[in-house]
DNA sequence: ATTATAGTTGTAATCGATTACATTTACCAT
DNA sequence: ATGGTAAATGTAATCGATTACAACTATAAT
């Protein structure tokens, strides 16, 4: 029985089992070195008197928090919800836990989130968003380490992080080539953010499948928008405007992809049959929208999981600096209702 | 200039500004304690140092750690991040962080969860999640003190913890008088869990509505469904599996109801044509889907506001622990084209 | 001039674990 | 029996801040 009001610290389990406190903290964290004999009774005694370990003073004093902050740009955007499933269910594997920070509802700018995910409070980073690396180098040489970070998704050419991702430009050549093999000479592109690594792949490998196909693209085919259903509405009224339309659009990502789709119909152009639309993600509404959308398939499970294999790796030998290659994995292409043959 | 290699701590601080470690300490949690002066010494060396605090050292000491966990049922809906931003803002005004932990993906059991956010790892809980107020409360006697609380769209009916929601009531009763007054007389539900509290409380304010307008619900007439897409799908076959079936559904939320029109469509029956659909939520991609969703728009933003706020007058003042009652906010019916008079 | 008071600042104990190092125990080979 | 080695455990320093309390200063009131 344990005194009631108070509660209960290393000392007392180690009261209550008979051994010193090291061999409480060793039989938690470090069972093997510890006797199985003496391991059941201090087990025994942290259950019968409820303790819980401070995690403050842990970490305080291992330098280790167990706690790894994962970047993410919009947490609004289902796209994600499957990689952090991914992400979570193998750190959880290791003991750690997911700090999730959303980089665009975080009221502040890029120094403040350094300032936040300092090596007090995490491990290590996931990053799914590409834009924040030269400020978190910079952080790096300000203070004393940098902190472990492997990209998801989205990655960074300056600065030889680690990166998981997937093969964009094969994404790009397998929406652009089913378009041409349709019969479509007219494509456009619905790209995403200029300054997105993402939509810059994705929009050089259209315009290479585009090139391969002997086709030409005009300036007044391409659109930015910024994934967000918004812009594709957006994007849908700047293609109206046009005398001479393309005849299929390739989108930066589902969430355009039906924004488009849903402004071209409100205005009275049907897809597939006026334009074909080809997204970028397989997001899970993306196979009930009406017209089931057509595009291109991403592992996210396995992205969230190798990343957080790939931090796991670096956090535990932290000895070795070398310099992993971007892992790239395949991508699919899934046809459903918003591609036809051209009028 | 620092000495590199190392990590400057308050002392560093402090000897760089010619003051003790507990001035530098006020001057950066309680500086009106601090006279200007001294204030801006402090500052300035902690700039130049480059100092952080340790913040594991911090909460040891003080007890706090400036976290609040955010339990969220399942982060793969959209529902929950507008909510998410309204928490996240508020509290970050308050110098306070989010620990989000999705409660469906937690590859463990609520036992684990509370394990997890034990006292040490966070000063409160604002809960989305309904279901674990009983585990929580058996922890909150096992250990030392409960962890301040506050329920936020869902909520339990034990232990008055306080809570803000959604007239749920009213938002059943809006969709069913909707659908009344269109002329339908043959009803369906397709209810949500029915150990959630949002399904019950919509459950039971549609069948008064229902009742209230005299008209009579067939039991083969309510579907049960799990919020996803996809048990929407599964609820359209079990509909049309009928004979006598109703010509309006009112759903639990968006996402059943998308997936129920989804698979209706493929199945040869045209929604608003031959059913009325109404949703719950009104999801980001409600107005965009095809046809655009009829449904009850949610207030989500300032449920989330509300709950933080709610939660920091708790954390403030630990002393008044008077039971405030649960705070309800409106909703709204949004008409869209998922309803029309029946054929 | 003296005392009271409020405003600042410093000293040092403290939060609760982990872990380097020392010590003891157990077991085996000689 | 003896020495050597490995395994298990204990002692006490340590992580880096916060904060109770003491001490000092400046100003106002008497």
């Amino acid at each position: 029985m344990m005194e009631e009001g108070r509660t209960p610290k290393i000392v007392d389990v180690a009261r209550l089992a008979g051994v010193s406190t090291a061999t409480v903290s060793r039989t938690l964290s470090k069972p093997e070195t510890v006797a199985q004999k003496t391991r059941d009774a201090v087990l025994k005694a942290a259950k019968e008197s409820g303790y819980r370990v401070n995690l403050s003073a842990r970490s305080l004093r291992s330098r280790r928090t167990g706690v790894v902050g994962v970047l993410v740009p919009n947490l609004g955007n289902t796209f994600f919800s499957r990689i952090l499933a991914g992400i979570e269910s193998t750190l959880a594997r290791k003991g750690l836990s997911v700090l999730m920070v959303d980089t665009m509802h975080q009221t502040t700018k890029p120094e403040f989130i350094l300032d936040y995910l300092n090596d007090s409070r995490v491990d290590g980073i996931l990053s799914l968003d590409g834009s924040l690396s030269p400020t978190l180098l910079q952080a790096g040489q300000a203070t004393a380490g940098l902190l472990p970070t492997v990209f998801v998704c989205e990655w960074h050419d300056q600065g030889n992080h680690p990166s998981i991702r997937v093969d964009n430009l094969q994404g790009s050549a397998l929406a652009i080539d089913h378009l041409v093999a349709l019969g479509h000479t007219k494509i456009g592109l619905i790209n995403g953010p200029l300054d997105n690594v993402l939509s810059k792949a994705r929009l050089s490998g259209a315009l290479a499948a585009i090139k391969k196909a002997n086709l030409k693209i005009d300036d007044s085919w391409q659109f930015e928008s910024d994934f967000s259903l918004q812009s594709g509405v957006a994007a849908a009224d700047s293609l109206l405007t046009l005398q001479d339309r393309p005849t299929a659009l390739f989108c930066a990502n589902d969430e355009t992809a039906i924004g488009l789709i849903s402004q071209l119909h409100r205005r009275g152009f049907y897809v597939p049959k006026d334009f074909s639309v080809v997204g970028f993600d397989d997001i899970d509404i993306a196979r009930h929208y009406l017209p089931a959308l057509t595009t291109i398939w991403q592992p996210r499970m396995e992205l969230g999981e190798i990343g957080a294999q790939m931090l796991i790796e670096r956090l535990e030998n932290k000895a070795s600096h070398t310099p992993q290659p971007a892992k790239v994995l395949p991508v699919e292409l899934i046809i459903r209702e918003t591609t036809a043959k051209p009028a």
